[in-house]
DNA sequence: AACTACTTTATAATTATTCTAAAGTATGTG
DNA sequence: CACATACTTTAGAATAATTATAAAGTAGTT
């Protein structure tokens, strides 16, 4: 059985919070997710494959899928895409920026980028969020 | 035989610059995607459906996924992704900016939204292009 | 007409994702 | 502690979007 520390308490609280009992699997997934300095950007095979790696019991594709579509729906995880007709995750829930480099996918906090002239939204609409793509490539 | 009016010109040479020649399927394609004043964004899978729908000879999937990654490729159509892994393509291929409000896409004319702040690209690398999305909810 | 290269199409394969149903684990109750 | 009940995990099937394959069709050339 495991002990809670208060380290865990995070991650163990943000699978309460998405209706998930915290079994040994899920502690271990949200724990790889959300017990890191940095945000994390990931796709469900990603995640999966950089876990069961170092495993010898392999925790199973569909609770993984499980697992991050509750946290997502809680809103612990933001779902966003890239150009390949797959789903990201990203830990960072905030609205945010990002520069896109030949698809790794880097943070700009929202602070870094601020507007001169904004459209307003069509009427009966109004906007929920304005979130930035920067698309990189190499100097010359 | 088609007989080649100005009119069909510009679609008709967006499929000879992809490297493709003008059949009638290809011709009636490029034709629906071209042929309209205001940008249009969609799927595959609804590019085809509303083009066969009124056709007695269906095109096939094969020839219409065929079709618009070549003109993808040669740069007349741009693709973009919304959260939900389809490919969407978009017959803008300049560089602007878009509403999103529930699976609907709008166009934002790139000079309705400038910049007062913007971050530098990492070093060694350079800025490509600045996409805003700006998502909308209902009023109220 | 015969030759060649390019096209279209039906169908199979692939990839990401979701569903299903059976077996496993935890929790509550007496 | 038995047992019931509820929730979980998992392997494998199913689905959806897309890509690949290979046979039959079409066009351009000689
Ligand atoms: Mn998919
Ligand atoms: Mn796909
Ligand atoms: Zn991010
Ligand atoms: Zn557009």
């Amino acid at each position: 059985m495991h002990k809670m520390n208060s380290k865990n308490k995070t991650f163990i609280d943000k699978l309460r919070s998405s209706g998930l009992r915290p079994t040994n699997q899920r502690v271990e997934i949200s724990k790889f997710l959300f017990n890191r300095k940095k945000t994390f950007h990931f796709t469900v095979e990603e995640l999966k494959n950089s876990m069961n790696l170092k495993r010898s019991k392999k925790i199973s594709t569909a609770t993984f899928y499980n697992t991050v579509h509750a946290l997502k729906s809680a809103g612990h995880l933001k779902e966003f895409s890239l150009e390949n007709n797959t789903s990201y995750y990203d830990t960072n829930i905030t609205s945010h920026h990002h520069f896109f480099d030949n698809g790794k996918v880097i943070d700009i906090k929202s602070d870094k980028i601020t507007f001169q002239k904004l459209p307003e939204a069509p009427k009966g609409k109004k906007i929920k969020n304005v979130e930035v793509v920067i698309r990189l490539e190499n100097n010359n």
